[in-house]
DNA sequence: TTGTATGCGTTATCAG
DNA sequence: CTGATAACGCATACAA
């Protein structure tokens, strides 16, 4: 008889006091089977007698087993965490996704790991490092600036899933959200409206939903045969100042225009301070648009009419979709369709 | 000659294909070192000759070996990992104080473990359980519903730091916001602007910082000698629509009253659109206050008067309090003081 | 100062 | 179906 540690209270493992770290081996003990046997029966990977899974199962609830992920990270490669990398925490936008994410992966048993890339494609390289290193069994990236190849070589070792862009492959899933058709159907609705002078306030050129939505505000003037302006569109930052900013220059510029269409939400926000501080009324004077239907827009004054960017709803698709391809199963989710949510920022141009 | 296994591509290895996972092995073969010695440098365990540690730093930095926290977590107890118990990851104010924490625990080399406790103290139990079967190794908490008896118990295992409330202890530091003195300048503000009959908004009655927002209130109105009317104290629920429908109970309870100040500045903008739907201006025929300075309320229309929370600079303090009881000292950080921030949405009363 | 042996808690491999 | 036994990658007590 060999002689059983039993008493505990080892060198390094006194530090973490009483608090029961109880291990596979007691719950072996406890149910007379081999701690291969326990984490058979806990991971499905063998069929075992019936007999012997009841004791584990008793002796696992007694005990108050629980597996330590760290060491069954290390031996079978599975962590049951899955990366995040997303931009910046604190931007409503990624909060909720953050959310959606955090809401799927949890009933799961897998906790995410989140980290902000901060729009910069090193960065991001180096969360990914970060993640890697910490042996998560996903990676979910949310719109980031690294290259499709750089996603590409990345899903050879681990499955990844990215947000806002089409890159489908072996291991790898993408959700696009057809930002194009929301830059379509904002526009349209000023038009329909019968506003001609639409102003776009850009996003950050950097962000690759800026560019299209610019092409959806394009394609809607062209089918309505409204002439370009360059003069109408001015550059923007994502953020509320850039909003205010790039209406003061717009006002300042002797620009003409009767609708004001902002690449998001909160540059529209910032857009209406700017026309309210100008002592120009929204909508009477000028219709306005957002994009992304944040959480608040519904209750600014006034209440923003704006294009539907479901973040909850894709952060749990993309969270979804892993744990599909962490299943061997191929996803199949989808984003769904930008849609039109008209508020009170806009109405009828007086004819 | 033992048989050196250089031929990578083991069984389970094979999985994660070329990506070079270095270990700590390969580069002890390529400085000519023991494994142990390059433990030692990294962690600075020990003295080590100028020689080896330049070999060491040197062989590390061309393979391009970092040390698998996995592994290293399993076998010294420490995970370099904090774990952050949140309470809804998409709500402005924890965006930013998240954003706080990761921004100071990177750094340092630590990563941020978060799961949102929902306000429920059962719920919040299970996070901490599955931060400690994670093996985390410090406990943020930020102002949960946990019993402070728990939270002592828990520090007994793992540092503790969390805010909200103040609670010393072995292993555990808080970061408590004064509440009762925001609470009480806001009030002070809008009194010295002549307004007696001020409304208050409450926050949800569940969050602790609540009743002390409601306390501070009371208190400057007894300073200037104004009877508390329980009449103009109204439930709200931290969130814009409660706000909103907080002040219409107010206007539909017939109350006089000329200046509203709300527990936060979202349950502040939603009041600000149902005084908006009355067709009442803010601040000409109502000022209003908010609670938390949000980076959206500058934008407001018009822009929120408001007590400055500084959710993004408390993140800071509670992860640099965290590093500090992991390097052993005692922490000494203190939450900011609030402070007043006047902008546009209150105004002397007309007399 | 440095290398060797051992252990951290699980999973995977291989005999039975 | 089941139990030894060997990894997993690193840190530490111990010996040198």
């Amino acid at each position: 008889m060999k002689p059983n540690n039993k008493n505990g209270a080892g060198t390094r493992a006194a530090r973490r006091a009483e608090s029961a770290p109880v291990t596979i081996g007691m719950v072996a003990r406890a149910a007379g089977v081999s701690a291969s046997t326990i984490s058979r029966i806990l991971n499905g990977t063998a069929v075992v007698s019936q007999l012997k899974t009841l004791a584990v199962e008793k002796a696992v609830a007694e005990l108050g087993f629980v597996p330590n992920p760290v060491a069954r990270g290390l031996a079978g490669g599975r962590t049951l965490s899955v990366g995040v990398v997303a931009q910046v925490m604190d931007s409503p936008f990624y909060g909720a996704a953050l959310r959606g994410i955090e809401d799927v992966l949890d009933p799961a048993g897998y906790s995410p790991l989140f980290v902000s890339g901060h729009w910069d494609a090193g960065n991001e390289a180096r969360c990914i490092d970060v993640l890697r290193s910490r042996r998560v069994d996903g990676i979910i990236v949310l719109t980031g600036r690294l290259t499709d190849q750089a996603l590409k070589a990345c899903a050879k070792n681990v499955p990844v899933v990215v947000t806002g862009r089409a890159l489908k492959g072996p291991g790898l899933f993408s959700l696009d959200f057809d930002n194009f058709t929301g830059g379509q159907i904002a526009t349209e609705h000023l038009i329909l409206l019968g506003h001609r002078r639409i102003a776009f306030v850009n996003g950050d050129p950097k962000h690759p939903d800026a560019s299209e939505r610019l092409r959806g505000y394009r394609a809607a003037l062209d089918a309505a045969g409204i002439a370009y302006d360059p003069g109408l569109v001015v550059p923007g930052e994502y953020n509320e100042v850039s909003g205010l900013l790039a209406v003061n220059r717009l006002l300042e510029g002797q620009q003409q225009f009767t609708a004001i269409f902002a690449a998001n939400d909160q540059m529209a926000l910032g857009a209406a301070l700017a026309l309210h501080r100008r002592s120009l009324r929204v909508p009477e004077d000028i219709s306005l648009v957002g994009f992304d239907d944040l959480p608040t827009s519904q209750y600014a004054i006034p209440p923003l009419s704006t294009v539907r960017h479901p973040a909850y709803e894709i952060g749990r698709l993309a969270a979804a979709s892993m744990l599909q391809l962490l299943a061997g199963d191929k996803p199949t989710e989808k984003a769904p369709a930008p849609s039109f949510i008209p508020r009170e920022s806009t109405r009828r141009l007086r004819s």
